[in-house]
DNA sequence: GTCTTGTATCGATGAGTGTCGATACAAGGG
DNA sequence: CCCTTGTATCGACACTCATCGATACAAGAC
């Protein structure tokens, strides 16, 4: 991104991703998923954490999906989440800045 | 933020500069900024790129200042916005994800 | 001073978002 | 079968946001 400015198309790919992460509750969602042990966690250990409602907190599931940035599958009765290392690392490789680049910065 | 869940204030923090950078016109907008020369540019320079109005360009521009993300000065007739490499530097540590966070994955 | 150019703020409006309760769907146990 | 538990979807509501035109402010030229 510090090299040479974003494209339209890539910009609205990047930014929708962004959104998804641009609500506290997601950003937790996601840190407890890729903390968790095994690198994968029961939507039933995700609604404790919160004090938002249970439908609140598939939504919000259903988002970070959306964006990529986790997957999904169901194994008998639960259903289990994880992080999408790929996503997360390019949107972090995109954020990397030179060290000063502004003279004088 | 692999490592251990985020608290709710860092969170909440995080999240407003996400929020920042989900926007596609805020997206190019930083990017010009960053790449153009000297490591800052001119709003005079950032209003051409885009189809949307001045006025839009200026509430994209606070956004992004508000969120810590760029910084700006005015030197005479015109003003000057650069980026701010630690912000983006702390939102893209955060989102570095483990080589291989799930078994099989 | 007046005029012009660059930038920011204001007020309004249409679209999008986070949240909820109610409800539907999925899967296993009795 | 019915019942219970886990998860997703639906519909509604309050709130936020991106955008605009109009206007105000800043600074230099004349």
């Amino acid at each position: 991104m510090t090299r040479e400015p974003l494209g339209e198309a890539d910009a609205t790919d990047v930014a929708r991703m962004f959104k998804a992460l641009s609500d506290p509750v997601r950003l937790r969602l996601l840190s407890l998923i890729a903390s968790h042990e095994g690198g994968e966690a029961c939507v039933c250990d995700l609604i404790g954490p919160f004090d938002v409602s249970q439908p609140t907190i598939s939504h919000h599931l259903k988002v970070l999906r959306e964006a990529g940035l986790v997957g999904s599958e169901r194994r008998g009765t639960w259903v289990y989440y994880w992080v999408q290392p790929v996503a997360l690392n390019r949107l972090s490789a995109l954020l990397q800045a030179p060290v000063a680049t502004r003279v004088g910065a």
